[in-house]
DNA sequence: CCATTTGACCCCAATTTTCCCCACAATCAT
DNA sequence: ATGATTGTGGGGAAAATTGGGGTCAAATGG
């Protein structure tokens, strides 16, 4: 089970948020969305810890599941304790289409929660991205300074101010 | 495991950054990508704890991804501890595309953090490849005084002045 | 039930950025 | 030397991002 075959979210990006509540997804990470999935979909969930989003295609949370079902499998035919409903609870997500253009509303409760407002910074994890409110990212108690300090980079060189 | 049939990056070179910010990745490399990769892409990170960049192809960053995932089911089936998203912090790439010439614009924020200006040191290291700034790499307080050596062989060639 | 509002989509257009292509210089191998 | 490959410079074409309409349908409230 090792090639799963399956194109990686890779690159970041500072992108705006424009009035309607849109953003363009990066060309970069829309291109690994459409080689993973045909559907012009993109899922979008809680980060469990960090206020954040995590985004995925359509194909991924289907292997999340198939995973999911596995697991749940063993632990029962080898009378493991598995507590399916909580681990399901982390399969939620929102699902959003996104335009010719790439474009798409982050919902409102996301949003929200993460603390997005004018910008959106998105960083490749993979098998996944995230979605950042860049204030608050450099503002976060996390221990992850490279990541910060290229958010930062990124906004000076689009002479926005955190 | 995956028995990954891969070429290996081998040889050393400096390379000139034009005004653009673009830079040829030399011939020896970019055939080891070609190799690896039908993409004509190279993924690009900081070094962990050296001041250069460590390159490889997509190849080898889906199967760092794919190492990574099952030491996480690994560890959670035996119930070790795992920070899985620290250890994904360290696959997290830039990605850029090489033209017919095998040249890319080194991003610019590890251009930025690497102090690469006018000139590049490509050093091949087996899975990957490093890029130094050649005048980091000489005044750098590391135990690679043949590293160094050669670096100033190279400019001497190029009648680069350090 | 009908009028009005809201908002989700879709299309078009301008600007910026990236990348593709061609020409030429330098280097290497024969 | 000479032809082939590799590296370098620059301009034009294409794509990405962003702003702003318009249209249709569901929801709201008279």
């Amino acid at each position: 089970m090792c090639v799963s075959n399956r194109d990686l979210f890779h690159g970041f990006s500072l992108q705006s948020v424009d009035d309607k509540g849109r953003v363009a997804i990066p060309a970069d990470l829309r291109e690994t969305l459409d080689a993973n999935s045909p559907a012009k979909q993109v899922l979008i969930t809680r980060h469990p810890t960090l206020p954040c989003l995590v985004c995925y295609d359509a194909g991924w949370a289907q292997e999340l599941n198939d995973r999911l079902n596995n697991l749940a499998r063993a632990a029962k035919a080898e009378g493991r304790p598995f507590d399916e409903a909580a681990e399901r609870r982390g399969l939620r997500a929102e699902k959003a289409t996104y335009d010719a253009n790439g474009r798409f509303v982050i919902p409102s409760y996301e949003r929200d929660r993460a603390g997005i407002g004018k910008w959106a910074f998105f960083v490749g994890d993979s098998d996944t991205f995230q979605i950042w409110s860049p204030e608050q990212l450099v503002a976060a108690d996390i221990d992850d300074d490279d990541l910060k300090d290229r958010c930062r980079h990124y906004a000076a060189a689009k002479k926005v101010t955190l």
